[in-house]
DNA sequence: ATTTATTACTTGTTATTTGCAAGTAATACA
DNA sequence: TGTATTACTTGCAAATAACAAGTAATAAAT
């Protein structure tokens, strides 16, 4: 991890995380899509290969924004979720959103208008802690079976 | 452009856009360290490459997030600057720079601490509004002399 | 109990993106 | 008239992403 940052703006380290194709189109499927294991990252919408996936997955656990689990009654399944750290990623994912609506539909004609954004747009902060608390709700009944690795 | 975008999802769409080393690095800098020409954008503290300089420029151009103009009394330098829809990447710059100030600390000790985050957080509709308030005004008094390619 | 399917990967190869080093053409400056 | 500056371009190497196939550990069906 030696010299892994660019240089000490905090916009750049952010970038240095979070800019590439992949790492905030998976919190986006954990945090609004509830996926949670490998097979509904794969056979998502947006076609990730599994090596890629697996790599990512990776970096996303070694920068503590996702941890794994297993259920008790479920040797097969792993369990992905966002931690703290994770989720805090919510307002950006929310901003990209809103821009992508305002700025990318003409460029992207089939993009979806989900009835969401009004929320979203109408307040920002509680539409960010309502997200998060359903976000932690459904992991609790997860965690009452789990175990961590 | 045929393909472009992966999904009809508005935040995968905005990272295929974003969701790269550099695009966001380039708008920031001219945000907010107000860089303007090829040689400001160079002699960053990232270090981009020249030939890749070049080519996100043109890309965002190309996308509408930036325009070039020149200055009647300097045929030397190329002024780059951002346009409306490229100010409203403002949101999410600021989300990374809160992020980052939250979560990327310890993993970068040697990460700046700009004053500016106090006012961030404090009130954040306000302080984007501001900095493209004077993003504007700073670009209107080049604009006295610019003339578009 | 044994084949079949599912899940979470790994491995090998190709394509695309990024980065490095050098070179160039058009001003401008001395 | 030479030297520096600005905005690039070109060629090549390295890193990352994508595609295709294979594998090991469950679990489910016969």
């Amino acid at each position: 991890m030696a010299n892994f940052f660019r240089s000490d703006c905090p916009i750049t380290s952010a970038v240095d995380l979070l800019g590439d194709r992949w790492i905030l189109v998976i919190v986006k499927q954990m945090l609004i899509e509830q996926k949670t294991t490998f097979k509904d990252f794969s056979e998502c919408d947006e076609e990730i290969a599994s090596n890629i996936l697996t790599n990512k997955l990776n970096q996303l656990i070694e920068w503590n924004l996702v941890s794994k689990s297993r259920l008790k009654n479920n040797k097969k399944s792993i369990y992905y979720h966002l931690t703290d750290q994770g989720l805090s990623l919510a307002p950006i994912i929310i901003e990209l959103a809103l821009w992508s609506d305002a700025n990318l539909r003409s460029d992207n004609p089939t993009m979806r208008k989900p009835k969401e954004l009004k929320a979203m747009k109408a307040n920002k902060e509680q539409f960010i802690s309502g997200v998060i608390k359903a976000y932690k709700k459904q992991l609790a009944t997860f965690e009452r079976y789990s175990l961590k690795l």
